[in-house]
RNA sequence: GCCGAUGUAGCUCAGCUGGCUAGAGCAGCUGAUUUGUAAUCAGCAGGUCGUGGGUUCGAGUCCCUCCAUCGGCUCCA
């Protein structure tokens, strides 16, 4: 017998090498049913392996995200079945599941593969599902594993297995198919009712650019046609909130082939919202002791070769600016830090007066690969809500967690109420990406870890992603469908100072390296206002918005009164506008609609003679009259509120 | 940069396997209408079909080059 523990604490004996999938039997027929996974002391396990020792079980449904991981990672069996059923001539690769489905590389040799051929792939995989396979697990020696592939010639996966040390090799069958494998299904095909491929693209084989391009397959797989629609649905809602659709019909910003890619041009609309933003923003540091700087576009190539970049970064710049000058370069500004070091270095310090903390809204240029440009997420012109913050190591923990607070309040401010922090540290298996002795790294590894727990921010340490010249602190927002974006960051340094050379006198009247603080709430305006774009699907916080309220009169005859009320919420600050053009009220209020303006006031006769503006709000609410002496009153309470919450 | 797809009016799209002066809706302009909570009616105008080349009696449609965009990969100071 066996002792089983669950995770209510309970404690239950069974017969040696039963399944987890009969135990769930045992506690309900029910609970059988819905079962995808299991795991048994910590370790994912197939629901037919059967248990000899004692230990603590868990099941996953599909509510788990452990349920969808084995779900989705069997559907990708399947299509691995199904390709090397309909292209025998293909090599499969690897295919795991993914945060929204699964993919499956596979190099198709000389067959070209497209979205054409989706459709008949996805027939022949619920034809197959419907099958009723179940999934397989067994053990076999590393020279069998080689033989097999051997035989099928399939050089990735001898590579994968040869990869494979110490560890047993496992494979799994489900119907004619065999796959290398390390578990982790659902016990069958027949849970697989709707599969869905999604797109096609483009990988190289173990990520490296240097190797073989293999085609890969995203899909996605559900136990019920329902959420298939439901899923559809989700990217339909997420195709409409694009930034670079609302983008254009907002009037915010537009590209012109002419001016170059990845170049954004910013429209009326667009301008004033992104010039509300900075002032927002610069507020908000100048009560925090920030100083705006000012520095130029281009600087000497040298300035970046002192700081390191262009060693790092030259090839993605735009080319060098040459000067009359012999031997003269000068770059297109990549990023501004070693600007504001020759600010701080254009004069001696005391210790008494730090910190400094230089903000500025620094426009850089980034010469992206082609391929990576994406509206205005990735572009190779955009402007940095940066600052520098030069203080003492005793200044740097509070300078930190000061920072950490800017950036919650900017994001409290913008409606971004789910985030999560990423602590980003160097990849120790590739130490040569970066600058700086280990004693300054584990310094500010250190400093960022304790300002953030001092914080009690919950957080998640991913390893190779810190900047070459320290590490970071990320923050990463869910927007309203739930998709994650990275947004602000906020970097410790100690390796720009010492290339800088700057100093400042201590209390010994000693010199003394600073340290520096790079920081930037939004990242980019560029960035945030795409990503506030579609997490507001374009209906911007009240406070925010260009257009807080739109007048709309009926006729003619109204517009005089309407005027009137115009003047009256302009001088109280509220930012208002008329439509008097000749057309329908319905028409008047559909493009406000569209324009996702959040209030609307509709002035006829009947407002005019009660003295009031019948106010309705964006979707269809209508609030009724509201008398003129209450109206500027009523906008301002709901605008404040916007602070808080989002209007929606 | 790499793999794959796409590119027709300001916008969204139609144009079948190549065949007369390339169509529609919205937006625009003109006129009528002065309007009550998600599209008033009529008329007009608007495109060298991304670019350059080629195949053909004939190219928006087929082939090649380049450019841009989209989905990914790689990269992201």
């Amino acid at each position: 017998m066996i002792k089983v523990g669950f995770p209510d604490g309970k404690k239950i004996k069974y017969d040696d090498g039963i399944t987890p999938y009969e135990i769930a039997e045992k506690i309900s027929p029910a609970l059988a049913r819905e079962i995808l996974s299991a795991e048994y002391n910590g370790k994912t396990i197939e629901l037919k392996t059967q248990l000899f020792k004692d230990g603590k079980i868990k099941f996953f449904k599909w509510e788990d995200r452990e349920g969808k991981m084995a779900f989705w990672h069997s559907t990708a069996h399947l299509l691995a079945q199904v390709i090397l059923n309909l292209y025998p001539e293909s090599k499969l690769t690897i295919g795991p599941a993914i945060e929204n489905g699964f993919y499956y590389d596979v190099d198709f040799q000389n067959t070209t593969f497209s979205e054409n051929d989706f459709s008949k792939i996805e027939t022949k995989m619920i034809e197959e599902a419907r099958k009723d396979h179940s999934f397989k697990m067994r053990q076999v020696s590393n020279t069998e594993a080689l033989e097999y592939f051997k035989e099928h010639q399939n050089k990735y996966k001898l590579e994968l297995i040869q990869g494979i040390d110490g560890e047993k090799i496992t494979f799994c069958d489900h119907a004619d198919f065999t796959d290398l494998c390390k578990g982790g299904h659902i016990p069958s095909t027949k849970f697989i009712k709707s599969v869905k491929l999604l797109n096609i693209a483009g990988a190289y084989w173990r990520g490296d650019e240097n190797n073989k391009q293999l085609t890969r397959i995203y899909g996605i797989s559900f136990p019920k046609e329902k959420l298939l629609k439901e899923y559809i649905e989700l990217i339909e809602e997420a195709k409409k909130r694009d930034h670079r659709v609302l983008g254009k019909q907002l009037g915010l910003f537009t590209f012109s082939e002419n001016v170059g890619s990845g170049l954004p041009l910013w429209l009326p609309e667009g301008t004033e919202l992104r010039s509300r933003l900075e002032d927002f923003l610069k507020t908000a540091q100048k009560k925090a002791g920030y100083d705006m700087v000012i520095t130029p576009h281009i600087g000497n190539k040298k300035l970046y070769e002192q700081s390191g970049h262009y060693d790092k970064y030259g090839e993605s710049t735009f080319s060098p600016i040459k000067t009359p000058k012999e031997d003269e370069e000068f770059l297109l500004k990549p990023m501004n830090c070693p600007h504001h070091c020759e600010i701080f270095n254009s004069r001696k310090w005391s210790y008494r007066d730090l910190p400094v903390r230089y903000a500025e809204f620094g426009t850089v240029y980034r010469y992206e690969q082609s391929g990576e440009l994406h509206g205005l997420t990735r572009v190779r012109g955009f402007t940095q809500d940066d600052a520098h913050i030069f203080c003492t190591q005793d200044q740097l923990l509070d300078e930190f967690a000061k920072v950490i607070d800017l950036v919650l309040y900017v994001f409290k401010s913008l409606g971004f109420k789910d985030f999560t922090a990423q602590i980003s540290l160097r990849d120790n298996k590739n130490m040569d990406k970066y600058i700086g002795s280990d004693k300054v790294w584990n310094l500010a590894e250190n400093a960022i870890l304790e300002a953030t727990k001092s914080k009690n921010l919950s957080f998640k340490t991913e390893y190779g992603e810190a900047a070459f010249y320290g590490p970071k602190l990320d923050f990463m927002v869910k927007d309203a469908l739930n998709r994650e974006w990275q947004l602000g960051t906020i970097q410790v340094d100690y390796n720009l100072p010492e290339r800088f050379d700057l100093n400042f006198k201590n209390k010994k009247n000693q010199d003394e390296r600073p340290v520096m603080i790079h920081r930037a709430p939004f990242g980019s305006l560029e960035r945030f206002i795409a990503i506030l774009i579609e997490h507001t699907a374009g209906a911007f916080p009240l406070w925010l918005a260009t257009n807080q309220i739109l007048l709309i009169a009926v006729g003619e005859k109204h517009q005089n009164y309407t005027k009137k009320v115009l003047n009256l919420l302009e001088k109280d600050e509220i930012r208002a506008s008329v439509d008097f053009r000749n057309e329908t009220v319905g028409k008047k209020i559909l493009e406000a609609e569209k324009k996702k303006t959040h209030i609307m006031g509709i002035i006829g006769d009947k407002e005019i003679e009660n003295s009031e503006v019948t106010i309705r709000l964006r979707g269809g609410n209508i609030v009724g009259g509201i008398k003129l002496d209450k109206l500027s009153d009523y906008i301002s309470s709901i605008v404040n509120e916007s602070r808080e919450t989002n209007l929606n």
